[in-house]
DNA sequence: CAAGATTGATCTTTCAATCTTT
DNA sequence: AAAGATTGAAAGATCAATCTTG
């Protein structure tokens, strides 16, 4: 499955990286719902007009969503209801799409500030192909079974 | 500060980067998780607890800690209470010291098993490389400012 | 009945006060 | 008063039922 041996200990230089990662992409995360939060929206709310804007006609079924975004339902329903109540959108209307239009610029921005500006082609194309390797290895391994919740 | 043009629009390339990056560091905490939960531990536990195996005589000031861990003073003081209630540690007591040393062992082999064993020495280095940048260009960058909460 | 979807309970995180200590 | 620390309230996430529908 894997190239490296798979008997020996994690490594200190191994476990720095592992940290770094978990520690970098925690502050990746924080900064980009704090941009976020300038067009009023949480990450969550974010993810769910992005995947409802991709898709056909705007529109998904429940279960659909819950995939496009790798939640549990249970989460999608709980957040449905919470931008319902906000007077925020369930299936994408004028507002929901008004709220996503004005929030991706701005995002998307951010990511090529914050992530893709540090970054040269090279170095993209190394963190894709070391993210493509950690999923297939996921997909081969993995205790817990199943891929996801 | 960073090497690539900034005048241009994110590409799809690295918007797809950008979320496979997302999604395999959410997919890896979630297994992480699900690994330390069959040793009655959350993820935050581990992270206080590990941060005070590893400080001069096991004890930080709370201040401290939530430096360590990059939590801001109010989750600290919530989790730590929570660990209270649950007759966990504050300050590593003998039963914190053995709950940090049953997880380990098993946390550990984990992140070998789902990173380290996937990757080559070669694109750990790659990856270090990558996260290096990302964080440099953090550092002048960021425009909510400050570093952290 | 089984998959799709919601609900309630509980735990976690965040934000805005507030209390404490120097 | 300013930094250190705690608290309460509200938002978000997770788990185990439960309800709904095909």
């Amino acid at each position: 499955m894997s190239q490296t041996a798979q008997d020996e200990r994690l490594t200190e230089r191994e476990l720095a990286v592992w940290r770094e990662l978990l520690d970098t992409t925690s502050e990746l995360r924080r900064l980009l719902s704090a941009e976020l939060q300038q067009v009023e929206l949480s990450p969550g709310d974010y993810a769910v007009l992005l995947a409802l804007t991709e898709a056909d006609g705007n529109a998904l079924r429940s279960s659909e969503l819950a995939d496009a975004i790798d939640w549990e339902r249970s989460r999608l329903s709980h957040h449905l209801g919470r931008m319902e109540n906000r007077g925020a959108i369930v299936v994408l209307t004028a507002d929901g799409l008004d709220a996503i239009r004005r929030a991706s610029g701005p995002h998307l921005r951010a990511v090529k500030r914050l992530f893709a500006d540090a970054l040269e082609p090279e170095q993209i194309d190394n963190l894709a192909e070391a993210l493509a390797s950690i999923r297939k290895n996921l997909g081969s391994n993995n205790s817990t079974e199943g891929g996801h919740a």
